[in-house]
DNA sequence: TTATTTAACTAACAACTGTTAGTTAGTAAG
DNA sequence: CTTACTAACTAACAGTTGTTAGTTAAATAA
């Protein structure tokens, strides 16, 4: 486990803030405050607020892109498709909530990198709304509009993030089971 | 159909620019533009920013405690509550998209009025749960931890909003049927 | 030892923030 | 006609914002 920068650093305290009070309203005072520095010590590390959002987001979003990529291309049905998903978000939720809650509430704050984001948003989404459509073709899943059914599981799965840290002891595997069941029985024929 | 005054115009037109940007990045001075008219003089009208904010999040979330009540009092099995609370989510999403948009993303910057948001939600929360409980003690739900199903859900009925909107052509009373589908079948013994 | 890098600091700036004070033109009520 | 109200305006203020410039002490490399 290799140590944390100080630019990690950084960025992992202020997407804690960010999920607290959204990117808006944390300052860089706000940030340093956190660090017990001031504010213009960040800059040695970091070139300007908006590049800790960029870190935040890009970073997270790429995760999804490139595991949705390996899903995608395994050779196996819909409903074991849907529920590597359901692991997915579960396992990326739990190792980075505050970055969830950033990649959720505040992608309209990027600038530059908003469109790049927005693809990559958009190429999951379209990932993920095949393979239902696949699933209801090969009637592994009900006819039910799959908009709304992709909707439905996914809002859910992005909604982890609030969730997940209410409950300490709660187990992953058994969560992620436990959302399997709930999420696909509906789904399920 | 009373014509709206001055007021409620502010209030609708700030809930739009607060969905887009959210609370922290809304101006004045954006609210003012977008009607033509100079910050100064919203003034006449409402007392602060925090006042628009709370004549937003408030009056929704007592429209949902007050619909919640007349549910719960209801002698109904527990999926006829729960499609009910999904009627209830559609029809209140679709009335008041922006409007919603503040309520779950921006309560956290209620001030004076956040403790009694906190209870109005929380309560909301308890009866919800109740009614899944009730469910699995009478046989109707299967016996899945009712933290799990509330919170999926849930999780779903708030995202509403962000999903009304895309599609103009959408009948509502259509998409209540297919998310009781899907959301209940998951759940429905 | 000397030179370089790292990471903090103070001080400041120009732009923007919510809000107030005081004013004014148009409309409605007496 | 006069009065009062509505709803806009200009001007301003005190505080906050992200960021830059320049400096300094400590740690590391030569």
């Amino acid at each position: 486990m290799k140590t944390e920068t100080r630019k990690e650093e950084i960025i992992r305290v202020a997407a804690k803030l960010f999920k607290e009070k959204g990117y808006s309203a944390v300052t860089m005072r706000d940030i340093a405050k956190s660090m017990d520095i001031k504010a213009a010590s960040l800059y040695n590390h970091i070139n300007s607020k908006q590049d800790i959002l960029e870190a935040i987001i890009i970073s997270l979003a790429e995760q999804f892109t490139t595991e949705m990529l390996e899903i995608k291309k395994s050779e196996i049905g819909a409903i074991d498709k849907l529920k590597q998903i359901i692991t997915l978000h579960v396992r990326l939720s739990s190792q980075n909530i505050y970055g969830m809650a950033s990649l959720n509430n505040d992608w309209m704050h990027l600038e530059e990198q908003m469109s790049y984001y927005i693809k990559l948003r958009s190429d999951y989404e379209n990932d993920f709304k095949h393979i239902l459509e696949e699933g209801i073709r090969s009637g592994e899943l009900i006819a039910v509009k799959p908009d709304v059914m992709m909707f439905s599981i996914l809002t859910t799965l992005r909604s982890l993030y609030l969730w997940i840290p209410k409950k300490e002891d709660i187990n992953l595997g058994e969560l992620s089971e436990n959302l399997s069941l709930i999420l696909l029985n509906g789904i399920n024929k």
